[in-house]
DNA sequence: GGCGTAATTATACGCTTGCATAATTGCGCA
DNA sequence: TGCGCAATTATGCAAGCGTATAATTACGCC
């Protein structure tokens, strides 16, 4: 039996690239705290989730405060690149534009417990963390100054005004956020597509437009 | 020098019935949170906050998981009893009423940071608890329902139909959330009233009504 | 194909945590 | 006024935490 060693003898590992590494230490400190809150992410659960052992983290990341500051960094430029791959795929006219930019937002695969958990997590730190709140404002506004854009978009081509749509993109981001939210805390809660047709009916009499359903 | 004892002695202390001691200890728990995080209220953290030694907690209550939830019930509750006290003191026509809860909900004291965290604390938990699911169900829909009542009194005034109050009242509640964490998230990053003027204004369009600006 | 080195594992330390239990003391009550 | 008991303090413990450091091993390179 070439397996019987005489003791457990030491783990054999292969060696992966410092960008492998590091995303692996990322995606498991994401997973462990969205399923079970930040306390979940320990030094030894990451490792474990991530198949090395803990003292590969200190090699990649000086301390556990920088790895989830990266994690933290990661989740919210993965959303803000998602955004902006569903705005490259939505039909060309400003209405129906803004209409399926409106669907996405509170539509599957954007509302999923996962990502709400790991919003409110994020968010917690917000008010406390200088970083964290740089990057909360940045996201928010690249979102929000999007919405506008498709905003004004669609109401010059209703040839109607673009007075206060700052304003109006405020609104219609706090509306978008609250649905994203109620949608992954209470999942079930709504039928398939209520949100749809709530956020879309919601918008129109906001910008008094009539946005396509779709 | 009556003062001068061998010993640093026992500490004295003074009985408080445990009425007076739980509340102590949960006000203690929820002001860690908000300032701290969840990591923040360790035992002896609290007790020390509350003015009292750690194993006193354990006289009240059994474990630290129960203090926690009886905070988050506390909050609640509080949060509950300080709506149904704004629309006490509410004028008495319906549109006014609307527009004066609207208000209410994006304004000071309302929003305020340290409510924003411990809501995003207590969100934190929602997807993995139970008991913590039930509640935040619970304070969702009493206050949805409460919004959909001064909706549907409005339309009535108004002489319009109350046809689709239930999605009227879905958005109009994920808009004053949206506004609530903004406001709370990001302060000072809008004008004093802004928030209100922006969800009176949103209101009026999503209900086709005049509110008045008050 | 063997050597050097960086990537990885292994071990250990000090600290904090939640919790248990024993010792004390303030205070209502007769 | 002093007794009795519950409220409170004091002490201790085992487990888990983040981190430091030394030992090992896979793998690129000449």
């Amino acid at each position: 039996m070439s397996a019987g060693q005489s003791g457990p003898g030491r783990r054999p590992f292969v060696r992966i690239g410092e960008e492998g590494r590091r995303a692996a230490l990322i995606d498991a400190t994401l997973d462990l705290i969205a399923e079970g809150g930040p306390q979940a992410a320990t030094v030894r659960a990451i490792a474990l989730r991530a198949g090395v052992t803990p003292g590969l983290i200190r090699h990649y990341f000086a301390t556990k405060e920088d790895l989830v500051a990266a994690a933290h960094e990661s989740l919210m430029s993965g959303l803000t690149d998602a955004s902006g791959a569903t705005l490259a795929e939505l039909p060309d006219t400003p209405l129906a534009r803004l209409a399926g930019f409106i669907a996405a937002a509170v539509s599957p695969p954007v509302t999923d417990p996962r990502g709400v958990a790991l919003w409110a997590a994020s968010m917690q730190l917000v008010p406390r963390d200088a970083a964290m709140r740089a990057v909360h404002e940045k996201t928010y506004l690249a979102f929000r100054d999007r919405l506008q854009g498709l905003i004004a978009d669609a109401l010059i081509a209703a040839g109607r005004g673009t007075g206060d749509t700052r304003a109006l993109a405020i609104a219609g981001n706090a509306l978008l956020d609250g649905l994203w939210i109620e949608a992954g805390a209470l999942p079930g809660h709504f039928r398939d597509g209520e949100m749809k047709d709530i956020a879309i009916k919601a918008f129109s009499r906001l910008l008094q437009l009539e946005l396509p359903e779709g």
